[in-house]
DNA sequence: GAATGAATTGAACGTTTGTTTTATTCTGCT
DNA sequence: AGCAGAATAAAACAAACGTTCAATTCATTC
């Protein structure tokens, strides 16, 4: 009938994203109805109101949410070599180690910006634009010092941003290979793809 | 009141599936209600269903279509040479050119799967799979007789196939380059990416 | 221990959903 | 000319949707 024993207002909104990013993720933005996500959360529909206004707001919450940590995470793990192999190989592991800890959301950042308002929709693009330019500056620099070898640094960008992006859809921690020999395998990858793999050898730390 | 004049069968199924793929290439398959549909053919909602039982059958004959479509499309342009970098390019060729000009029912075999019931999910994947082991196997002879330098074979197949697939992403065909010039870019980029780039150039027929 | 604000319920609102049913009109065949 | 069957319209169905509102209980402060 009313407020339950032991609420609190943080812990049931920490909740609501969590199921939220969870079920986006399996059953899509559209497929998840309020009251599904109020039942995964233990708690009735118009609870859910009092934390997020709309269904699209808390969708864009947590897409603003992927975004600004994923450039937060950026920002922190750059490193200050001028080497474009160096920073490429940063920007690979990053990335790879970011998408993979955070699938769920991952996934619903790819598949669920059409859902967004054109306000909300050119918001995340410019997030994910400046994001992206971090990845062309690093082509362009080592193409323009001969490191790198490629037709089109837009071309290219694109091209290692799909497949390092793409490991979230194939890769389950509890198999074969291990976060770290994944990894391992994409930059490799990647540096041939750019040429820089035969002239040197970039290794990437082994994290906890 | 019933049946309109000049109304054909034929016509109208093949308008339902146009209209069809556009709708839920562009709002998702969950977001297109039936009406929306029956609108844009130009019918009454309760039309669709002497052509598909379900708006899941619907889906179902879309996305099965689309990968029996490429599936025979890889069947036809499949060289009989035996050069793993020649078979390689004409995957890659084939691959591009055939999601370009189906950017739509691309779309939707990549995002909807998820919206079928588990046996055809299954059925879907299945076809899919068929289709990857191409690719594996070239990549696997490849790497075997030395022309190919790479870590993991599948590792490198989901690697291609993200990448080149998500052309789609992207490419708009009006506007700064060509389906030609973006072919022959990524028939670059993945031949450095399996190491075979120094060897060997292989050249891409210009289509029509 | 009463008052106050935060947290939640339960019921209801008007729409929209996928689908079914029935009746009606058109087309093609004989 | 007439008939069979294919193709559609119109209306209705129950169920589910996002959202709102008033009522109610818990936790906290004085």
């Amino acid at each position: 009938m009313a407020r339950t024993a032991g609420s609190d207002g943080e812990r049931t909104e920490a909740a609501i994203r969590e199921a939220a990013v969870s079920l986006m993720a399996r059953h899509g933005y559209e497929a998840m109805s309020m009251r599904q996500l109020a039942a995964e959360v233990g708690v009735q529909a118009a609870a859910l109101y009092r934390y997020f206004p709309t269904k699209q707001d808390l969708l864009f919450t947590l897409l603003n949410e992927h975004m600004e940590t994923l450039i937060a995470a950026w920002d922190a793990a750059r490193p200050r070599d001028m080497d474009p192999a160096v920073r490429l190989a940063a920007f690979v592991d990053n990335h790879i180690r970011f998408h993979v800890a955070r699938r769920h959301s991952t996934h619903v950042s790819n598949m669920e910006l059409r859902s967004l308002s054109h306000e909300r929709l050119s918001h995340m693009l410019r997030l994910r634009a400046r994001y992206e330019k971090e990845l062309r500056r690093i082509l362009r620099e080592g193409a323009e010092d001969g490191r790198f070898v490629m037709e089109d640094v837009g071309l290219t960008a694109m091209a290692i941003i799909q497949m390092i992006t793409g490991v979230i859809v194939w890769f389950r921690p509890d198999e074969r290979l291990s976060v770290h020999e994944v990894t391992k395998s994409y930059l490799a990858m990647t540096l041939r793809l750019v040429g820089a793999a035969a002239r040197e050898t970039v290794n990437v730390p082994e994290h906890a």
